[in-house]
DNA sequence: CATGAATGAGTGTTCATTCAT
DNA sequence: GATGAATGAACACTCATTCAT
């Protein structure tokens, strides 16, 4: 029996990336100190790096949680048999989230990300994963619903799932750097490109006329 | 009459903008030191620094150069009287010249500049404006490709021409994480987008049958 | 609680600024580096930085201390209620102190600060509060004594007290250029100017003869 | 006969010191940079260098320009046969030079090479001789004066010679570090100090009665 | 175990001086 | 001769990390 729980572990670490993750919205990843990051934490030098063997360690970290946060959303958005439905689904979940105050903060630290991915190996396999694995399942879904006759035969379904993440990324982007954007208008437009798309599901029961 | 004329300025100007943008894709903004970019750049230190005030105003220059030379694409490929030809010359344009490796060299810069805008007001408003004058433009040729029928009323024409935005820096960082992804099935599902959205217009002679 | 006292902040402050007057004493302000002083302090840079927010800073200290330690000679002599005692307190104080090896180094500093005062708006506003609250205080002195009939009418209250810093700092100027330069002489030229302008005070007690 | 002529050479030379002079007292000897000097003077960094070594061969001759200026002052006044009058000669000439406004920029400078030399043999040596010389004359002529019964006994000759050039580059100091000080009774107080060390010169012809 | 003072390599930048034109 | 672009050693300062207390 450890002398300090699991628990009282997991909320000492989740405070640290807490703290680096308002200090690297504010000022960005090398913008920030480890000074920064200690007086927002409200922890000593020494607390920091008992939990992380660096600052490195911290964005990777944050990286990670980011990652495993969006791996759930698209699992059960997953869930959805139905392609539409599940386009429709993810679209609400990440555009609505941003427009809470506390996802447009992690979102600023996400393009730091994706920034600093393009020279740290470590962090690019991170974000990979992050848009590898999304868009492997969207691709495999497009790929049924194609079968099904539910998606127009002239869109490949890897290029329509790269083409649905490129939608929810650029818009993240403009988001980011504009915060008075209206998002409800590019939701609408992202709704009114699906149904384009996509052919709506049969309700399973009534009559279905060839 | 100087003793150095324009030209040459220029082209040391140029020289080491180019030897920093090597630099910045390699390692990032910060990544990258003086010092590399003057090993890179084969100048000196008091040379660089008689070019430019300092390194920020060096990353400044680059952010203002690729402004320039996108605003000059986007400027040409507004010419095009249909809507619908524009956007694919656009794709065209930018999709075709990431091909190229110096400008997928560029891009990568370019994803830095994105990320330090979110906390560099001057970069900031140079990044604003590359975003907003194209989609501006873009908008307002939506907005006459509506009035003519040729574009769905549903889409707002300010919305598509986020969408548009965004699946080009969807594909820029897609492409940054994975030099090996393929774009041409990526262009081909935005051209069959484009013809979803928007109706062809008609050849000007011949009779065209319903 | 704090980890290091009240006292080890104040040694370590000291340190610092003992290292640099040696410094700033052999080679001047500008000819010292922080290489030096950390050198000569025996501690980082860092640990410097961490006391001081830049040589400036510690520049600035060096004149403050200064400062503090003459206004309270001045303020001790300035208890004496006879202006001749407390001229010849303040000659015997300045001039004997000049001939401690540890003064002669400060008073070296001190006139490095002078001159860095005439384009240092911060310096300049320490100087001139070391100047004139003496000024003020001597002048004022010389006022009541003229009005007790024991210091010559001709002489402005305002004037004789710049003449009195003149003379000292006069000297420290000689006596820095030439160590070797003999105070002794001075001080008794000093003593006989002092006995030409100020009466004596009677004894209260005691017969006077004319 | 040379290209250019000795008074072509000579004003050249008189241009950058005085130039150097203007930026010296606006910043300093080490706030003002050779680019100072090569703007204010309208010359090349070549031109300049030509005529002298390096910047601290400027600042020499600066300083041996001072001194020789001075050097023929004190010799004018040293022709005066009287004592008293020769005070009151030097006296007039400094102190009035003060209230120029170029004489002022010139003390400035004149107070960052007193500074300078505490750590520069080079230029200690020159301002050496200009304290040592005055002070040698005075102190000569002091002996003199008091054999002829005109000098109190009480002051020896070499410390009222250091007194009395303290008292010139003290007030040279109180008038850098307030331009708005009045110098005009502190002239007068150094006038009635004179009168009280220095006994009047009889007129040579007339009964002087007792 | 927690602290935060201390470390010191590394940073961006300056500027006296040179020398090809 | 005259120029001023170029040099590069040296500077003040920072900050991720450590470890004595």
């Amino acid at each position: 029996m450890p002398k300090v729980n699991r628990a009282h572990l997991d909320a000492r670490r989740a405070q640290i990336i807490d703290a680096a993750s308002v200090c690297f919205s504010r000022r960005g990843l090398h913008g920030t100190t480890m000074q920064d990051i200690i007086r927002e934490s409200g922890l000593s030098a020494g607390a920091i790096y008992s939990y992380f063997q660096s600052k490195n360690a911290i964005i990777a970290a944050i990286a990670d949680d980011r990652h495993a946060v969006e791996q759930s959303a698209i699992r059960n958005a997953g869930r959805e048999a139905d392609f539409g439905e599940m386009l429709e689904q993810l679209s609400q979940y990440f555009v609505g989230s941003l427009r809470q105050a506390g996802e447009q903060e992690r979102r600023r630290v996400g393009i730091q990300l994706w920034a600093e991915a393009l020279h740290d190996d470590e962090l690019l396999a991170v974000v990979r994963r992050g848009v590898d694995e999304p868009r492997k399942m969207l691709a495999a879904m497009a790929k049924a619903a194609q079968l099904q006759g539910r998606l127009r035969p002239e869109f490949q379904p890897d290029a329509i799932a790269r083409i649905f993440i490129a939608l929810l990324h650029g818009l993240i982007l403009q988001q980011a750097w504009d915060k008075r954007m209206e998002i409800k208008p590019y939701l609408a437009a992202l709704d009114a490109l699906r149904r384009l798309i996509v052919t709506e599901q049969r309700k399973p029961a009534a009559n279905t006329p060839g």
